[in-house]
DNA sequence: CGTGATTTTGAAATAATTCAAGAAGCGTGG
DNA sequence: CCACGCTTCTTGAATTATTTCAAAATCACG
């Protein structure tokens, strides 16, 4: 059995997916009694997919939406270099298929990168649930606006600092699924995942690798993340621990 | 008066700040009329600012939202490394305050490029508007949606490839305040405002420049772009013309 | 155990930064 | 209307960061 296959599948809390009785689903959190109800009937089914199975692919006109409800996936671009951009792995909770223009064929594809199971929803009904039950919009809203800071925090960094702040980014969502994590997890992805999600080579990433981990940061092989380090890992990755100086006048309509 | 003063102020088609009487208000745009009414009991004001007022800090617990309508204004975070991180340039029409934590301090700075005039919304009753105006969600997930997707686009890119992204993306949203336009504009940024926005110093912006207009892609010089080749600087710009091709199976339930 | 995928390392090339200094433009005050 | 000072732009040379190419070592899995 593959090691994808046997890597923790990380399963959100709570039963069965009744999208709605899964309060850890993204499109469920804070959704109150009533609207969980109407989620349900909104949707479609449930499906499984294996390890690198594709889900939908750039280009498609696809159909439907989805949030995961075990597994790890993985969001990438074929861009016209040809080079692959990994744009988000996704764990439970997370959804899967948003994109500004809803109407419009898939930007990217999405990939299974161990055993999976899903949620499915209709695309159709997609507005038609933001409009009906406003805490899906604003749990959309917000979710992408998460996504959106992730690429802005990451995108002015270098090598070191920004395989910092993915691997640590990585680690604390999954500490979220398993309190009981101490320093060491479990990753589906590669050197080479991790360059192309970062925008930087395999080898590059490798050499970045062994700095950190000479630099007694944290070791990361064969698909184990081990943290030595959390203060350095995370000052590496750039989360401020002092608040930073205001140097400007504010306008006097401001507050 | 200087010269940021007397830059072309892009205004809003219609009329003045009703939030409303402006359908292309990024938050009254494919309201209905009904709506709009709504919205227009939830402003509180209007505002302006001269060019390089601050409309809020980073820092601070702002008490309000807005969306810009005339001039040019920016968001920036100072980051802890002392460097000023430039995140978006704001037209009319464009919301300016969203962030996924809204009881949070803004994680971002606003200030004015030009002279402009904002709307004024109540941040307490942003939730509010999104829970009773579903468009107002719909909206914001969208447009949020489009910036995250700007950052993906931008964020394997080399020097050049970043650049012509970045003047093909602003150029186009010029003229779309003014049809008129056929191959130059006024910006009101300098280089190391570029520079600061694509995460290059000031000085390899100015050189890559120089590559561009050698090339007779464009000039950029003194607030004035010349786009030369329109066709070059999509592609450099990475706009593929071909659609891309498949190379995975997918799922057999993906459609 | 053998094969393909992944990781490691070295050497050379390219991309971007840093430091430094000079040139050009802009706006204010005389 | 000109002169001065400040900001922005330009260029060169040296340094650092990252990529490329290539090959060997290790690991996973059948």
């Amino acid at each position: 059995m593959s090691i994808l296959r046997k890597h923790p599948a990380y399963v959100l809390p709570v039963g069965d997916c009744q999208l709605c009785s899964i309060r850890e689903h993204a499109m469920c959190r804070a959704t109150p009694e009533q609207g969980l109800q109407q989620l349900e009937s909104f949707r479609s089914k449930q499906i499984g997919l294996t390890s690198k199975q594709h889900l939908y692919q750039q280009g498609q006109r696809h159909k439907q939406v989805y949030t995961l409800y075990s597994g790890w996936m993985m969001q990438y671009k074929t861009l016209p270099s040809g080079k692959r951009q990994i744009l988000r792995y996704a764990l439970p909770g997370d959804f899967l298929f948003f994109q500004s223009d809803l109407a419009a064929p898939m930007q990217h594809s999405a990939m299974a990168l161990t055993d999976c199971s899903l949620c499915v929803f209709p695309r159709d009904h997609l507005l038609e649930m933001m409009a009906q039950i406003p805490q899906v919009s604003i749990q959309l809203a917000t979710f992408t606006a998460r996504d959106y800071e992730y690429q802005i925090d990451i995108s002015h960094k270098n090598a070191q600092e920004r395989l910092a702040y993915l691997l640590y980014d990585l680690f604390t969502r999954i500490k979220s699924y398993d309190p009981a994590t101490t320093d060491t997890v479990q990753l589906p992805m590669t050197q080479e995942d991790l360059g192309d999600t970062l925008g930087l080579t395999q080898v590059h990433v490798n050499r970045t690798l062994r700095q950190l981990r000479q630099e007694k940061v944290l070791e990361f092989l064969h698909h184990r993340l081990i943290i030595h380090n959390f203060e350095a890992l995370k000052t590496l990755a750039g989360y401020a621990t002092q608040p930073l100086p205001h140097s400007y006048k504010v306008s006097a309509f401001s507050l």
